[in-house]
DNA sequence: TAATTAATGTAGGGGTCACTACATAAAAGC
DNA sequence: GCTTTTATGTAGTGACCCCTACATTAATTA
């Protein structure tokens, strides 16, 4: 029994707000929070302010949604990634990969979009994301931990670092073959700064 | 025989460019290009917007001096630093650890100006940056190749990409033992991503 | 059919942005 | 003293920002 649109009363809706979510997503991953306005939202979706706000709240808030949605489709799978079957330097040379991967994966959207909206200039946004931010790296670190608690600090910065200069470089260009010789290069020095 | 002041005629400036330059400098790395208002930068220097725009001719413009002007203060000293008479290896290392030390040295103006600055949503700012970081990461290629022409590439982007990490998690505040442990486990890598 | 509810379209508000027109002030050259 | 040159202060400009007041439209409920 999912909220069928909490009671069906008054004058419907002329565009789906999850589309909407979608299309959001992906202005905000292409330019970044700041250089996306409400204009280019509303025009993209083809609505106007009134409904925007009337849906949304405020560019701030359907940002939150797209942070929600984003865990179902572009965000990476940790669950599938930090294994308790395989070694933890496995698993997160795996990790640095796949985000390399994803990262450039579209080149007009490059990068990672929680990790890009830590940045940005409005509070509420900023601080949104970097809660979310701060979820991944937290199971990181527990990752690490369950195994190797006394590296599981350093190797945690070690590796969301990393993922935020990959990050960084897929914004400013680098293709898929130079993210992923990076990422394997930071990969391979996992082990010994697990046992160190 | 410096050229002084290019002729003393007409009335005399009320403020000197090369401290507004150097004020403007604190407030860019502070802050952030987008974040720095020309209102801002006005106030700061006591001055009005007429005269920011006779000496500097655009907020872009002010952001080229102060670029020009980084070389000499905040900018690593690769010179000092990329040394022919030490292992690759180790400067690159050194070059790393020094990269987190500057960018925690100043919580008030966190991580890396022109790697910030090459991020920012104005084109002209952004290509200036882009240029002079451009011109930085060249350096160290080029100080890889001659001696290992074969992971020159890969190991100056994995440098690099490590550098665009630190500066973006120390202006997430990371402090600085946070931020070195980080380099040095970055640094402990480097012999042997050389010899591959 | 009438009342209720909710989303819409039109139009615009209040604020900040980078930037500038213009008259004035303060120096040097003649 | 008068002209020329340059920087200044006052007071804006138009563009864009996020957001909203308000009347209207389109659906359900009574």
């Amino acid at each position: 029994m999912i909220t069928n649109r909490s009671s069906t009363r008054g004058r419907p809706r002329r565009f789906d707000p999850d589309t909407a979510v979608a299309v959001a997503e992906r202005l905000f991953h292409a330019r970044g929070y700041d250089a996306v306005s409400v204009s280019d939202l509303t025009d993209a979706l083809g609505i106007n302010p009134p409904s925007f706000y009337a849906a949304f709240g405020s560019k701030a808030g359907l940002y939150a949604r797209v942070l929600d949605h984003w865990g179902g489709t572009g965000a990476i799978p940790l669950d599938q990634i930090l294994r308790e079957d395989v070694p933890v330097a496995d698993a997160l040379a795996a990790l640095l990969e796949e985000a390399a991967r994803r990262y450039a994966a579209d080149p007009e959207a490059a990068g990672c979009l929680v990790i890009e909206g830590t940045r940005c200039n409005d509070a509420d946004a900023r601080e949104a994301a970097c809660a979310l931010n701060r979820a991944a790296e937290d199971r990181i670190h527990d990752y690490i931990a369950a195994r190797y608690p006394a590296s599981a600090a350093s190797v945690a910065d070690y590796v969301s670092t990393t993922m935020s200069g990959l990050s960084a470089k897929a914004r400013n260009g680098h293709d898929l073959p130079r993210l992923l010789a990076t990422a394997r290069l930071a990969g391979g020095t996992l082990a010994q700064a697990l046992a160190g």
